[in-house]
This record gives structure tokens, sequence and C-alpha cells, in this order.
RNA sequence: CGGGGUGUGGCUCAGUUUGGUAGAGCGCUGCGUUCGGGACGCAGAGGCCGUAGGUUCAAAUCCUAUCACCCCGACCA
């Protein structure tokens, strides 16, 4: 590889619509250019890093024992319409006609399409279990695409589908993809953790997260202080709080001129925040229902929909609020409501709590639920905190935010019952495959990289997915002898396997020295003058900038050495199921 | 989807308030000097001012519509 015959945009600048340091990155070392909201081009040494990703998770999904296919992107609505997720995806789907008006989407995932195909040829429990993967474009048509590749439109992911006799299967598979997606990330040099995630629109049960750690992720993690408990901040858990034990008093009614916050009425009263119950009005697909938590927590909205179960769920419009309530936001209430209540955990826990009276300018204090209101169901609907005690050890949690890079998912039979997916047993009786999913975003892995490895200077590659190994730079282009040494090194670095790019433009040195730490090679060798007068070259490491000297001769030697260090450093603990 | 903002050369931006010859820096081309951390000088090229209408003698600038892109929010009771 050398720059002069190579498309390698820098950018001095940074360009306008990138806020993030990653987005940035990717734009100014020349790996990526925008074509349209959310949808990007890869240039060569962006698609070098892609190649790169994308062969370590071949790897690994190979090594536990998957197959890799190729699916269509255009897919026919009959089967998303099968599913009923023609309907659940909804806006976010790219929808498109071909010439005869028939309905077509560009696949967001491909759960539908893998499983047709292997209903048609699998049909005993001899070809089972099998683990099916491919690699490639999905599309979403996001509301608000962000940060590059991060949430992008169109964007790269790998997706493996196992297939299994039985439960006991599926744990194994995923098990193994468990391991295998470890091995993924590690090797891709990335600080992650897993943690416990909600399934969402996908289905199923069980389901991890393989969320990498960084202050710009979209993600909420928590994690126990004193075990290995960690969560989505979706799908934690939540421990209600106990609070000191009161005499019901009498229900009394509070004059509360234009206070409409907890915390303005808080001030009023001088009490705590957690003495009040919060009343949210919300639509859940056309019900309407009435949530009650506490004045100081805040409403898990997964929580709630996986709770009522509903496709859609929106907070009512403060007309309609106001129409039920006969008062306005800011001063409703849970008392004489005749639609359905449910409540916290919490809730209940609350004696003599503040509560909005339905009148506005007023407030009721002292009220507790049953015998001043009722509540239809109570259920854990919040969202849990920084310090909250761990729901599995006697630990505290911490929180943390990153970016889902991975998620694995328990199926079931969602997709094969939909489907009518079956195959026969040793029995000779039909049951359903059981199924499991596993993606791994390729194109928001390398940002993410990107974002957990920089500094001031540029991105700084772990090697395993470095777009070269090493970069050479001759200092000067007219220098004969330079030139000649440096595509001796340039040749025999090749030879010896090493990927190595050779900075032949005829730019000052300092112009390529900043060029090398911009995209960010793991190590640079310079060819200058001390190469051709004392016959030395300088070898340099990108993460820590140490610089030494080596005969020329030696140099090829030296960078072996120096690749095969990195290499280990970066290295899995590799974890083989396959091998004794 | 709601709110805000921006569209002017490849990139970053000025010019718009108050209508009157389209600008700067970087990048690009040529020549010269320079040459181990984004050099300097000289000479150049490159722009239907997002798009479509309108107002006007005259529109980057005013009006209307539209498109694109970016940011914030979508927990407020």
């Amino acid at each position: 590889m050398k720059v002069s015959q190579m498309l390698l945009p820098t950018l001095r600048e940074v360009p306008a619509e990138a806020e993030i340091i990653s987005h940035q990155l990717l734009l100014r070392a020349g790996l990526i250019r925008k074509s349209a909201s959310g949808i990007y081009t890869y240039l060569p040494m962006g698609m070098r890093v892609l190649h790169k990703v994308m062969n370590i998770v071949r790897e690994e999904m190979d090594r536990f024992g998957g197959y890799e296919m190729l699916l269509p992107i255009v897919q026919p609505a009959e089967l998303w319409k099968e599913s009923n997720r023609w309907a659940v995806y909804g806006e976010e789907m790219f929808r498109l006609k071909d010439r005869h008006d028939r309905d077509f989407c560009l696949g967001p995932t491909h759960e539908e399409i893998i499983t047709e195909v292997l209903k048609g040829d699998v049909n005993s429990y001899k070809q089972l279990p099998l683990l099916l993967y491919q690699i490639q474009n999905k599309y979403r048509d996001e509301k608000r695409p962000r940060f590059g590749l991060m949430r992008g439109r169109e964007f790269i992911m790998k997706d493996l589908y196992s297939f299994d006799k039985d439960f006991e299967g599926l744990q194994e598979s995923y098990d193994r993809m468990y391991k295998a997606y470890s091995n993924v990330f590690k090797r891709c040099g990335l600080n992650f953790r897993i943690v416990e995630a909600d399934s969402g629109a996908i289905g199923g049960n069980t389901s991890h997260e393989f969320v990498v750690l960084a202050s710009s992720g979209e993600a909420g993690v928590v994690y126990c202080d004193d075990c290995d408990y960690a969560s989505n901040i979706e799908s934690a858990e939540a421990i209600p709080e106990t609070l000191a034990g009161e005499t019901a008093l009498k229900k009394e009614l509070i004059d509360t001129p234009n206070l409409r916050s907890v915390k303005e009425v808080a001030e009023l009263l001088k009490l705590n925040p957690k003495y009040f119950i919060k009343s949210l009005f919300y639509k859940a697909d056309d019900e309407e229902v009435l949530v009650l938590i506490r004045g100081d927590r805040e409403v898990n909205e997964i929580k709630l929909q996986n709770y009522l179960g509903c496709l859609e769920l929106e907070m009512l419009d403060s007309d309609k609020v106001a129409s039920i309530c006969q008062a306005d936001v800011g001063f409703v209430g849970p008392i004489g409501i005749d639609i359905k209540i449910i409540a916290d955990k919490e809730v209940p826990l609350i004696a003599n709590a503040v509560v909005g009276a339905n009148k506005n300018d007023y407030h009721y204090k002292n009220v507790n639920s049953e015998r001043d209101f009722k509540i239809d169901a109570v259920a854990d609907l919040r969202l849990v905190g920084e310090g909250e005690p761990c729901p599995k050890c006697t630990g505290r949690l911490e929180s943390a935010r990153g970016i889902e890079a991975g998620q694995i998912f328990q199926l079931g039979t969602k997709y094969s019952d939909a489907l009518n997916a079956k195959y026969t047993d040793e029995n000779g009786n039909e049951q359903l495959i059981v199924m499991g999913c596993y993606g791994i975003g390729v194109s928001r892995t390398l940002q993410a990289a990107i974002e957990q490895n920089h500094d001031a200077e540029g991105i700084i590659w772990p090697i395993t997915i470095a777009p070269a190994q090493v970069v050479i730079i001759p200092v000067s282009t007219k220098d004969l002898g330079q030139v000649t040494a440096a595509n001796d090194i340039y040749g025999f670095c090749k030879e010896a396997g090493i990927e190595v790019l050779l900075d032949d433009r005829d730019e000052r040195a300092g112009v390529k020295f900043k060029d090398a730490d911009l995209v960010g090679y793991p190590i640079r060798l310079t060819v200058g003058k001390k190469t051709v007068n004392e016959g030395t070259v300088d070898i340099r490491l990108r993460h820590s900038g140490e610089e030494q000297a080596v005969a020329k001769e030696e140099a090829v030697a030296a960078i072996e050495k120096l690749v095969d260090n990195l290499l280990q450093g970066q290295g899995p603990e590799f974890v083989d199921i396959n091998k004794p």
C-alpha cells in the first residue's frame, strides 16, 4: 500500500457535522464520508478496519460452530406480516414497492427471512442444532440518526441465529455465543461490560448486552460494587425502599397556588419528595392508564411497556389529562379517577402521602392508598439510580454509560411459532424449533474502538483492527538514498507478511507525521538522513510515543517483534470449546 | 414527532441587520526558496450564495414555499 496511490483524504479541520470525538476522527482520518443523514461511505482505510473487525467476528463465529450465509436485504412484506412485525416496526422500517405495487422492506434484521429458509429445509432433529450467521447492511429509519456510525440508518451488523431442539440446546448455544462475543470484543481491544438486558421488540426472555464503556454512549448501565451483577438500566430490577411506618392521618386539602411540580410543593410543605406520589397518564395502544410513582423516582417506560404488553406507549397530552381529571397537569392525582391505575411497588409503602387534588391550585396531604384511592395493579416500574441496593447481594449499584455493541437473546419459539418452523423429534412428534439470535453492530464497534482509543493527535488503533500495522515515512522524497531505503524496507516488510503502508507522498515530514498520528497506525518507521549517513531508522510506537533507532538491516525483524508483542497484548484469553 | 439552528468554492467560516462588482483562511495548480512535527513568497484555478417562486431598476441579503443538514427534547405533573 502506498499513500500516493490511495484515497486517504485527511482533514485538518473538524467538520461541522461531527459532535463526538470518534465521529470527528472517522472523518478527519479519511475513513468515512457522509452520503446522507445516517448513511456513510467507507473509504479505503475505513474499509480495511471494517474488514478487520468483520474477520475477527467471522473467526469467532466459526470457532464456535457458526456457518456464514448471505441473506436478502430486500425482503417481501408477507413474511413480516406473518410475524406481525410489519406493524410492530412502524416508522422505523424502510418500506418500498416494486413495479407491481407489491410491498417490500429493507431488512432491519433477519429473523423472518432466515426462519423462512430454515423451515423449508430443516425438518428432523438430526439436522439440529444449527448456528447460522450473516454480516451485512441493515436498515432502520431512525428518528434521529446520530454520531456518525453510532446510530446510522444504514449500518453493518452481524446476526447469528441458533436453532435448537429444545431449551436445553438453546442454553448451550447461548453460552457459546456469550463466550464468542467476549472473545470478539477482547480481540478488538475494547473495555466492555456484559450486562443483563431487556429483550425489547425482538422478543424472548434472557438477554445480555455487551456494552463498550464510553461517556458518550447512549446506553446506561448499573453494576454492583461488590458482586458481578450488571444490568442495562432499562431492565435493572429496583428494590423498593421501606419508609418508616406512620399512623394514617386524616386526609387534608391544602392550598398550593400555582405550585405544579413535586419540587415546588415539597418546598412549601418542607417535606421530602419521597412522601409524594406522582401521577402520570399514559396511552398504551388504545388504553389510558394512570401510573403512580414516588415523587423522587422516575418511571422506566421500558418496564411499563413490558408490564402492559403494549406496542406503543406515550404520555397523554395535557388537554386529555385535564379532561379526565377536571384539573390541569400539576394538580392531578389518583383520587376519584375512573381509569386503570397501576402503581410502582413503592407507592403502597408511602403513608400520609401528598398527591394532586384534581382541582387547580390544590393538593391533598395525608393520603393513603386503598383508603383514599384504589390501585389496580402493583409492579416494578421505576428507573434504578446510582447508590441503590444491588438486587443480588448487599452491595450498592454504580452507574456508567456505554455503547451497546452487541446483544444476545434467547428467543424461544416466538418466531418458529409465528412462522410455523417445526421439526420431527426422535418419537415422530412435531416440535417447534427453539431459536436464539445474536447481534453485533460491526460498524458501531469500529467507532466504539475509536471512542476508546484516541488522544489529542488522533486515533490509536489496537493493532488487531488497525488499517495497517506499520507506516513507513521517508522524510524526504528528493533524497534518492532515503527513497531507496524506504522502498527496500517496505518490500521486506511485505515479504515478511507485515501489513505495511508507505507514505511516499512528496510532502514535508511534518505533514506525514501528523497524518500518521491522525490515522493512528500502531507502529511508525521513519527513514531520514540518519538512515543514509548512519544506517539507522527510527521506530516509534503510537500508543506510548516510545521511539528508538534501529540499524536498517534489523528494522524488519524489530517490527516483526513489535507486531507480535502488540498482538499478544491485544489477544483474547481464548475460550475454545471445540478443542479438547 | 416537537423546539431551535445552519445552508456562500473541496474544508472551516465572514458578508444578510441597513438590497448596489461574491470575500478570508486552509486545501488545490504552477514557479522559486525551504525540508525530522500540518513552511514561506509570487502567480493562478475554482462559487446557478441549497432549490423554486415573488417584491425591486437591482436580491447571497427582503417575502413565501420547499428541500437538506445539525443540535436539544420527547419523564412534565
